[in-house]
RNA sequence: GGUGGGUUCGUAUAACGGCUAGUACUCAAGAUUUUCAUUCUUGCAAUAGGAGUUCGAUUCUCCUACCCACUACCA
């Protein structure tokens, strides 16, 4: 059977890191079978509803490389009908609509949901009345025969409520006395007494929508699902969904389950939430967002991180290879990526870890590429008119330096403009009269390659002038080798900048 | 509160039930360098606690503690 996973968000925002590393783990397990990654939207919640997030999900996976095979955006292209090759089209669960409701029925129909009709007060007051017995509601066996629903009704009164108001709603009958025996590709066997649990709400009459539980099982049945690898947020629903399997009779179909860790947020407890990055300064999502109050959030994109750098750190967040290797292609991930070597504990996010995946993915690219992507940079800073030779050059001379693109800025900027201003500090520290007057005679008297030479063969201090030299050059006393700025700007330019200071000083 | 899950250096993690509990990031020190960075070397630092099984437990079992998730007509 061919493995067939999905990647299933809510366009309720933004996809939050830990939703590309679930989308990345659900790709990686398929492309290593031999499979399909189908990407399907949950937006089975009109409330919600966030106009754009789909369009960002889409456009986050695509920047991380990973491309479905199936569901909207399969190939690069929105899907919305089905076809030879999309035959489980369309993947918007709300374009799906029509499909669901007959679900619902036939589990009525076969007893295993039923109708029921309670307000919302109405719960929300059992609910207070058991909090204050130090006790907690459950809509189950013990109390749904006291409440509002067809199990409670005539028929005739069922029939006469269904057609004559929206508000009701369609609850899955949980079994009395079951204890449901489940297995998990992560975290082996579970199993939970169903007493426990409560009568879920499959299908919402004012929406006209069925909820999660269900609108998730008969797509993933629909769709031929071998697998669902999802967050640990939804363990306590697995007892649910394998009994929804079990009332349709699926049972022999059913996909296997892995619960993914959660992603912890660095520092203290809790998981990863939008808050951590703005206080810690460090990304949570993929790109940048910006929310209908204008609000705007840090996307790893537009931060500076190439995607390599980004998939890879977060692969390795909650997964390892049990070998010593942590530098990973996507190629290499789909390789060595095993879903039994993923841990069961949350995986606190350390954004130090992220930075240094960058810098060691920098250091990588060859010079060329790291040109055409400075080159913006440049032009952000006035320099419209270099050359490309040139800037391949600075890079290779900073690239061991820098951990992001925009770092090449400021390492080398002194390759592109004259300083404007001096650090005082070092202006303090080494620009003395005697200093200066030892670098001026070497400067005048050699060229780039005999600097070095002309100040060791007459015994000057090493260190001070080349400080001093450095600072005229750069404004700071430290940086670059000064052989390779000069080599850079040329010894014309550096005896300019340096005779600048020397004017600027006296 | 209830249900489920989890727990190895600060962080991410490794270790068929068996050497001195390994590696990476961070941090510290040293070497190199004209400065800074790089690089190299070294160092700091962990099996949550308690029982049990065993010749032997990080690993298996139980208890306790702590953390997390879920507990909606949200996903």
């Amino acid at each position: 059977m061919k493995t067939r996973v999905r990647f299933a968000p809510s366009p309720t925002g933004p996809l939050h890191m830990g939703g590309v590393r679930t989308a990345l783990y659900n790709y990686l397990f398929a492309k290593q079978n031999g499979g399909d990654f189908i990407l399907r939207i949950e937006d089975t919640d009109s409330h919600r509803f966030v106009p754009g997030a789909e369009q960002y999900i889409i456009e986050a996976l695509r920047w991380c490389g990973i491309f479905p095979d199936e569901g909207v955006d399969a190939d690069g292209h929105i899907v919305e009908t089905p076809s030879e090759r999309h035959p489980h089209a369309p993947y918007r669960q709300s374009q799906r609509k029509p499909i669901y409701r007959q679900y619902a029925e036939q589990l009525v129909a076969s007893g295993n949901a039923y109708y029921a009709f309670d307000s919302a007060e109405s719960l929300e007051a059992e609910r207070a009345r058991a909090e204050a017995a130090g006790q907690t509601f459950i809509y189950n066996y013990e109390s749904r025969d006291r409440l509002c629903n067809s199990l409670t009704l005539s028929a005739e009164e069922t029939q006469r409520r269904i057609a004559g108001t929206t508000d009701w709603t369609i609850r899955f009958k949980m079994p009395r006395g079951r204890v449901v025996e489940m297995d998990d590709l992560i975290r082996g066997h579970i199993s939970v007494n169903a007493d426990t649990l409560d009568d879920k709400v499959l299908w919402k009459r004012a929406d006209e929508l069925p909820t999660y539980h269900l609108a998730n099982i008969v797509d993933d049945h629909l769709m031929e699902i071998t697998e669902v690898i999802r967050g640990e947020e939804w363990l306590p629903s697995l007892p649910l969904h394998y009994l929804l399997y079990e009332a349709f009779g699926w049972q022999d179909s059913q996909p296997r389950f892995a619960h993914l860790p959660l992603l912890l947020k660095p520092v203290g407890n809790g998981k990863l939430s939008k808050r951590d990055g703005d206080k810690l300064g460090f990304p949570v999502f993929p790109l940048r967002w910006v929310n209908a109050d204008g609000e705007t959030s840090h996307g790893y994109r537009e931060d500076g991180y190439f995607p390599e750098a980004f998939v890879n750190l977060l692969a390795m967040l909650g997964w390892n290879p049990g070998t010593e290797q942590e530098i990973f292609s996507l190629p290499e991930l789909v390789e060595a990526f095993s879903i039994d070597k993923v841990g069961k504990s949350g995986a606190k996010f350390n954004p130090e870890k992220a930075k240094w995946y960058n810098k060691e993915y920098l250091r990588r690219k060859p010079a060329a590429e790291l040109a055409e992507l400075f080159l913006p940079v440049l032009a952000g800073h006035g320099i419209t008119e270099v050359d490309t030779a040139y800037v391949e050059k600075v890079i290779s001379l900073t690239q061991e330096r820098a951990t992001f693109v925009a770092d090449f800025w400021d390492i080398a900027k002194c390759l592109f403009v004259a300083p404007g201003e001096f650090v005082q500090k070092d202006v303090d520290k080494f620009w003395k009269p005697e200093i200066v007057a030892a670098a001026r005679e070497a400067l005048e008297n050699s060229d780039t390659d005999t600097l070095e030479g002309y100040i060791r063969d007459h015994e000057m201090p090493m260190g001070k002038v080349m400080n001093a030299i450095r600072l005229a050059l750069t404004g700071a006393s430290s940086g670059l080798a000064i052989a390779d700025i000069m080599h850079c700007i040329g010894r014309d330019e550096a005896v300019r900048r340096f005779r600048y200071l020397c004017e600027k000083q006296s």
